[in-house]
DNA sequence: TTTAGGG
DNA sequence: CCCTAAA
């Protein structure tokens, strides 16, 4: 007979449920901690730390403010800590934030200023034998320029004393339309940079500047509108079968493997934390905005403009351009956001720092340039470095034919924010920051021209027109890369609600005056751009927050601080949600798939049979306690799935098979409770007559 | 947070 | 599996 168990009980058929359900505010804990809470405490995190840093810098009346302090720690002690290195040269921002609850902590370093290159850099407690999670953030990702151009490093905020940062920003919208009139041809060459992994000795953070075990160096020269000859210097850490593709659509982002190696690696790390944010209903808000609808505009299409796309794909997606490609641009374009929002919950990956700063822009005689029939050529040299000075510039304009010569000598990625278990491979660390590179480019970014730190804002004008043809002119010109602002986002942000409740929050950080604290990219360097309409700034840190860390109570304050900051521009916001979501989402992926066994089907019956189909997080507690991966969704899920394996017929039926036997069962139990609705809670009713009919629907084995 | 369903 | 509206 099918139902032996039940007879054992004294019953005919099904059991009607015996245990009855603890209250909700008892059943509860089993549940994984999402990425995105953490992300949100992060963001408090950021929060109170810039609020403290305020306090601190107005008692003090140091300028440390303008220096950018780019920390975000929990506690005051990181605050402390932070500022005893601060006097140091080079200044590296340790950041990192002790959890309380477990020993994981966090912490950032900046580049360097002294070289040209970005570092990332891991401290390790020497107490801590717990698990360690290694936070990292990544200032920037320098880009320097191989002929040894004279580009500073932006990436050192402390560098606040001048320099030419005619990279302004202005205020309004950043959207800098298609400059597809205008043939670019970019060159890029990217170094990234990875240094030292760990750190012993917490004591001395200077040592780790100098370092440099792990260095990749890429040179991706994508000739945009020429038959690309692609080359591909590469150096040391080479990339496989890496290409440039020239537009967008040439490639696809990650693929199945490399989600499910992520998922693996990433797994184990989004599980051990244990943060607490204090203040739930600010959490919740936030992630009720996050997670409206609005925010989910897809970007234009317009999105995919060669030049842009092949800059930002071309060069950076070296690791997927093999994979298949997409035929239509638009639903790659969907794709590569699907992707990027899956993975994302994975690794965090942060950008702040508004937009991209332009780095130095120069024409550069040396360099071969390349033929077009556009106004004008411009050679993107991957490089880092705030200022955006024009190094060399002999513009020709004489005829029509003229062609104005760009080179610039990097941009700025902005900074990231990644996250691993001390246990993954510095393979997957690698491909990890990678991945984050590739998103944080490949979504929406327009480039933006300053003139004389103004935004060129009319696209159709020619070059001529707008002056930058003139020789003297290109002293003044800048690049940016900004946050395109393809969706008129909604008038979300009411009144309200708190600032950083009613709009994305990190968001209202960069804004914030404490945000330019820290900030590292160029905001404090430009001192008199109206904070609420520079549109690169709103992009700036708004990503900056998410990494999980521990709060005390005492940050509730100082978040508040942050959040009655002064208003930004409607303008200024409207560009911030899309953004971040589609930043936001970069790095989400999906999970891994993990077809049931068969044991686990017959665990998953069994629990049905007694429980009921209504009472999925009961079946889990029950069968699936120590299946951390089997949430009770995917328990209904499955047994979803069963019921319509089960109807069909086996012909029809895919993967391992499930024992007929089971499959009878589940028809057996589906319709016995789709009849009694697990109604019966506490007290069954036993003697009802339907109960005693339901064994007879069910087939015999 | 859970359930219930659609995708 | 994912995503979400509802509860």
């Amino acid at each position: 007979m099918v139902f032996k168990k039940r007879q054992d009980h004294g019953f005919n058929g099904f059991r009607l449920p015996t245990i009855p359900r603890a209250p909700r505010s008892v059943r509860r804990g089993l549940r994984k901690k999402t990425v995105e809470d953490t992300q949100i405490c992060a963001f408090e995190l950021l929060a109170s730390i810039a609020g403290k840093l305020l306090r601190e810098s107005e008692s003090s009346a140091s300028s440390n403010a303008s220096e950018g302090i780019d920390l975000l720690a929990c506690g005051k002690d990181a605050v402390k800590q932070e500022r005893e290195f601060e006097d140091k040269p080079f200044k590296a921002e340790w950041l990192y934030q002790r959890n309380c609850g477990d020993s994981s902590f966090a912490f950032e370093m900046a580049s360097q200023n002294i070289s040209h290159k970005s570092t990332l850099k891991e401290f390790s407690h020497a107490e801590s034998d717990d698990v360690l999670e290694r936070t990292s953030f990544i200032k920037s990702f320098d880009c320097s320029q191989k002929a040894g151009g004279d580009v500073k490093s932006v990436i050192c905020k402390s560098k606040t004393d001048s320099e030419n940062y005619s990279s302004k920003v202005e205020g309004g919208s950043p959207q800098f339309g298609e400059s597809s009139d205008a043939n670019v041809n970019i060159e890029a060459e990217r170094r990234l940079e990875v240094v030292g992994l760990k750190n012993e000795d917490a004591n001395k953070p200077n040592i780790c500047s100098s370092k440099v075990p792990t260095e990749l160096f890429l040179e991706s020269p994508a000739a945009i509108n020429s038959d690309s000859n692609v080359k591909l210097p590469l150096r040391q850490n080479s990339v496989p079968n890496a290409c440039f593709p020239r537009y967008r659509n040439d490639t696809k982002l990650g693929s199945r493997d490399d989600d499910e190696n992520l998922s693996r690696c990433f797994k184990r790390s989004t599980k051990l934390k244990a943060f607490r944010p204090p203040t739930r209903i600010a959490d919740r808000r936030i992630r009720k905005l996050l997670t409206s609808k609005y925010w989910k505009v897809a970007p234009k299409l317009k999105d995919c403009e060669l030049p842009r796309s092949a800059f930002v794909d071309g060069g950076l997606k070296p690791l997927y351009c093999k994979r298949k490609t997409c035929h239509d641009r638009q639903k790659c374009q969907r794709d590569i956001l699907f992707k990027r929002r899956k993975l994302f919950d994975q690794i965090s990956v942060v950008t702040s720092d508004g937009g991209f700063s332009s780095e130095s822009v120069s024409n550069s005689p040396e360099k071969g340039m390349t033929e077009d029939k556009n106004d004008s050529a411009a050679i993107l040299h991957g490089a880092n470095g705030v200022s955006s000075s024009v190094l060399g510039h002999q513009a020709s304009f004489h005829s029509k034919d003229s062609h104005v010569k760009f080179s610039i000598k990097s941009f700025r990625v902005p900074e990231l924010f990644i996250e691993v278990p001390e246990t993954a491979t510095v393979g997957s660390l690698k491909r990890t920051i990678m991945e984050a590179v590739t998103s944080i480019l490949g979504s929406g970014l327009d480039v933006g021209i300053l003139l004389q730190g103004k935004k060129v804002r009319d696209d159709n004008r020619t070059l001529m027109q707008t002056g930058i043809s003139c020789k003297d002119n290109l002293d003044s010109l800048g690049f940016m890369l900004e946050p395109n602002t393809v969706q008129t986002p909604p008038p979300t942000c009411s009144s309200d609600l708190p600032p950083l409740l009613s709009c994305d929050s990190s968001q209202l950080l960069t804004r914030s005056p404490e945000n330019l604290v820290l900030d590292s990219g160029i905001s404090d360097t430009l001192p008199d751009l109206p904070l609420t309409n520079s549109s690169n700034h709103v992009d700036s840190n708004h990503d900056t927050v998410s990494s999980p860390t521990d709060m005390n109570d005492k940050t509730t304050p100082d978040t508040k601080a942050i959040v009655a900051v002064p208003a930004m521009s409607m303008e200024a916001l409207a560009v911030v949600p899309l953004n971040q979501k589609t930043r936001r989402s970069e790095l989400v992926q999906r999970r891994t798939r993990r077809p049931f066994s068969v044991s686990e089907v017959e665990a998953l019956v069994h629990a049905v049979e007694e429980l009921g189909t209504g009472r999925w997080r009961d079946v889990k507690l029950r069968a699936f306690e120590n299946a951390d991966h089997r949430t009770y969704v995917d328990l209904k899920d499955k047994w979803k799935t069963l019921v319509h394996t089960a109807k069909i017929a086996p012909q029809q039926r895919r993967g391992e098979p499930v024992p007929q036997e089971l499959l009878d069962r589940v028809l057996a139990a589906h319709s016995y409770w789709s009849q009694h609705q697990a109604k019966p809670q506490g007290k069954h009713q036993a003697g009802t007559p339907k109960i005693m009919e339901a064994p007879a629907e069910v087939p015999i084995e």
